[in-house]
DNA sequence: ATTTGTGAACGCATTCACAGCT
DNA sequence: AGCTGTGAATGCGTTCACAAAT
C-alpha cells in the first residue's frame, strides 16, 4: 500500500489548485481539460488522467466545474484546512521563508521559527513571527498540532535537525540544506537543493558551447 | 539534438560532485560506484549507467578515480570555471538568496540583485551585493558577462522580468515566483514553486489520515 | 576477487486514439 | 458537436545480470 498518487500527478494537482482559484477569482464556473492544460503546458490527456484518479467528476461535452474541482483537489493536496508549520533556522534563507508571501496564510501558517543562536532567540521576523528556542520545538509541534517542518539551517546541523523534528513527531519535512538526511520511513523528507537547481541550468549553457564528440561514433 | 545528457543524470551529477568534493576533501583517491551509490541513497548500476555517459574513465577492478570525476563532472555541469548570476528582486527571498553560504562563490558568485523599490536601489545585502535598478540589468549582464538569471519577484512580475532578463541575453533562468513564465525557446527557465513542495507533502499526510475508497473495487 | 560498462528486462509516466456521455 | 474517461501504445529511466577488464 504505497502511494496511491503518483508523484509527478500531485504536484501537476497543485499547478491546476492554482489556476482554479484564479479562474474562480475571474468568475468562470467551468473548465475543460484542453484549457487547464493549455495554461500549465500540459497535454489535455495528462490533465484528464489526472483528474481521473479520484474518480469521474467530469461533465462529458462541458468539462470540469471549477469550485468542484478545486475542493476535490484541494482535498487531495490536504490544503481544504490550514496546515501549521515551523521553519528550524532563523538565518537568512530561514526568515525569508517565514515571510513568504506565497504561502498565504490560508492554506499554510508559520508558527514559528527556531533557532539556537542568543542573537536571534526571543526576536521576531518582519512579519511578527517569533524566534524559540529549538528546545522549545517539540512543545510547540504537539500544543500547535504542527503538521509540517522546514529545515533552513547549514548542511552540518542538518540531520541533527531532521532528528530533532522527527522526534518531535512530524510526519513531513522540506528540506534546504544541501545534504540528503535520513530519516525513518514514515517521515518523509523532501529536499529542494539550490545547487542542483542553479548546477542543472549550467550544465545546459556548458552544453551548447560545447557540443562533445559523442561516445557511439558509428 | 535535443539534450545529450537525461536531466534527471544531470542532478544526479551536482549530488556526486558533492560527495567527491568532500572524499577529495578526506583525502580518499579513489571510489567505487557502490560507495557513491550508497552516499546518495541510489543504485550503483545507476551511478555507473550516468558516469558511463560520457565515455568510461572508471578502472574495472578498482573505481573512479577523485579527482579526475570531480574535474570531469564540474566541467559537464559547466562549474569548472565560476558563473556570474544577477538576481531580480531584492525582497525577503532575493536577498536571502544573495546571501546564501550554499553557493560557495567558487562555481556561483551572485554579481548584483535589482530591482525597481527606491527604497531598496542603492543599498547593499548584508553580504555586501549591491542592489541596483532594473534599469542597469542590461548592462550589467554585458559586461559582467552574467551567465544565470534568478526570478525572486511576486508572481504578477514575473513574466515581465522574464522578458527583460530573456532580452538582457540570458538563456537560463531560474524561477521563485510561483507562476509558470512563458520564454523563447533558447531561453530555458527552470521553477522552484514553495507551494508545490509544501504541497506535495501534505498530500501525503492527507492520504495517510485519510486512506480513501479506491474506484476500482473489483 | 573486485568493479566497471552495457545490453536486456522491467516499470512507470506520458501520449494516443477512440468509445461513451451529454 | 464537444469533451471526458480509458485501454493501448509509446517513450524514458531504472534496475538487473553478466561479460570484460584489471
Amino acid at each position: 500500500m504505497a502511494r496511491r498518487v503518483p508523484s509527478p500527478t500531485t504536484r501537476r494537482l497543485s499547478l491546476y489548485l492554482r489556476v482554479l482559484a484564479e479562474l474562480s477569482e475571474a468568475g468562470e464556473s467551468t473548465v475543460s481539460s484542453r484549457e487547464l492544460a493549455a495554461t500549465c503546458d500540459l497535454n489535455p490527456s495528462q490533465v484528464r488522467k489526472d483528474l481521473a484518479h479520484f474518480g469521474g467528476f467530469g461533465k462529458r461535452g462541458v468539462g470540469y466545474e471549477v469550485s468542484e474541482l478545486r475542493e476535490v483537489i484541494a482535498k487531495i493536496l490536504g490544503v481544504d484546512r490550514t496546515q501549521r508549520v515551523v521553519i528550524v533556522g532563523a538565518g537568512n534563507l530561514g526568515t525569508a521563508l517565514g515571510d513568504y508571501q506565497g504561502f498565504d496564510g490560508r492554506s499554510f501558517e508559520i508558527v514559528a521559527l527556531f533557532d539556537v543562536s542568543d542573537d536571534k532567540v526571543g526576536t521576531r521576523t518582519r512579519s511578527g513571527r517569533p524566534v524559540l528556542h529549538v528546545n522549545e520545538l517539540e512543545r510547540t509541534v504537539r500544543e500547535q498540532e504542527v503538521a509540517l517542518g522546514i529545515v533552513a539551517v547549514p548542511a552540518a546541523s542538518a540531520q541533527r535537525v531532521v532528528d530533532q523534528l522527527a522526534a518531535a513527531g512530524l510526519r513531513a519535512i522540506l528540506n534546504f540544506a544541501p545534504v540528503r538526511p535520513v530519516a525513518p520511513p514514515e517521515v518523509t523528507v523532501q529536499s529542494v537543493d539550490l545547487k542542483v537547481e542553479l548546477e542543472s541550468l549550467t550544465s545546459l549553457l556548458a552544453e551548447r558551447s560545447a557540443p562533445p564528440p559523442d561516445p557511439d561514433a558509428d
